[in-house]
DNA sequence: CTCATGTCAGATCAACTGAAATGG
DNA sequence: CCCATTTCAGTTTATCTGACATGA
């Protein structure tokens, strides 16, 4: 590989990225689902019943994949859609137990997708590396 | 942003490539410049001519993305190609002194580019990120 | 009138696939 | 025959744009 290219950080996160995504799709492909439905799911969780737009804000994804994203999952089962009575353009979005249930089983594939992720690095160094990229992924302050 | 996420190594690292990239493009942009040209001048330079296929597998890109890049790079004169004689398939590409005298332009606004990604750490951490990084992202093992 | 929301149709872009033509 | 190289046409995937209807 390239010396010019293997020096550079942002060269170095792009195939790291490369990497992290391959195993994420193996690891959730096995499973028979895509990243982005878990993404869903956990955002869901956490906040509880919330509207299309505010998940888009929760994960950083348009308002327009989102739409898509719920349609599918809502048509299997694991997400509900109901208009909301106070702002009728809303609807709120939440999980039903399956969409739990199935939450938690993609916790510990991810879980094991970070493991094989991290495993060149030893334990003190996995803690010291995502405080690092932690401080080089927001690009705008955080705002729980 | 969601803490399932924002725990997860695997989500920091694409959320840090999508800043970088960003950047990138931003700074890449403004001087009338894709990413992957950079990569490919910056391969030239280190090899010396070579085929495309061997261009490929030093910056890590399919040959059929290679062959439609060097055909705008040789139309804007920053390379050339030329038949090889000891193989009539090959292509044998190398960098024009327009190329060479862009690639160093290009390398002054990639290195003005780390400093701004890696902008939120100190000297010390920066150190310490690039030698982590480095580890998460060869997937094989590096072949020089 | 303005802004936010949900939806859809399509653009974009990098990455990849498959096949064909040429030659080792 | 099998394999490597270059090229082209087309697919995939995530991301993003623009527009529209609805309603706060």
């Amino acid at each position: 590989m390239v010396k010019a290219l293997r020096t550079r950080a942002t060269w170095l996160v792009s195939r790291a990225q490369v990497r992290a995504y391959s195993l994420l799709k193996e690891m959730f492909g096995a499973v028979g689902v895509r990243p982005y439905h878990y993404r869903i799911l956990a955002a869901l969780d956490e906040s509880g019943p919330v509207s299309q737009a505010e998940l888009g804000r929760a994960t950083g994804s348009d308002r327009s994949d989102i739409s898509v994203a719920i349609e599918a999952l809502c048509s299997s089962g694991l997400t509900a859609r109901q208009a909301d009575p106070a702002d009728r353009r809303r609807n709120v979005i939440s999980l039903t137990d399956r969409g739990r249930s199935e939450l938690h089983r993609l916790d510990a594939v991810l879980d094991e997708a970070q493991e094989r992720f991290l495993a060149p690095l030893t334990r003190a160094e996995q803690v010291v590396f995502l405080q690092l990229i932690a401080r080089l992924s927001d690009d705008e302050p955080q705002e729980d």
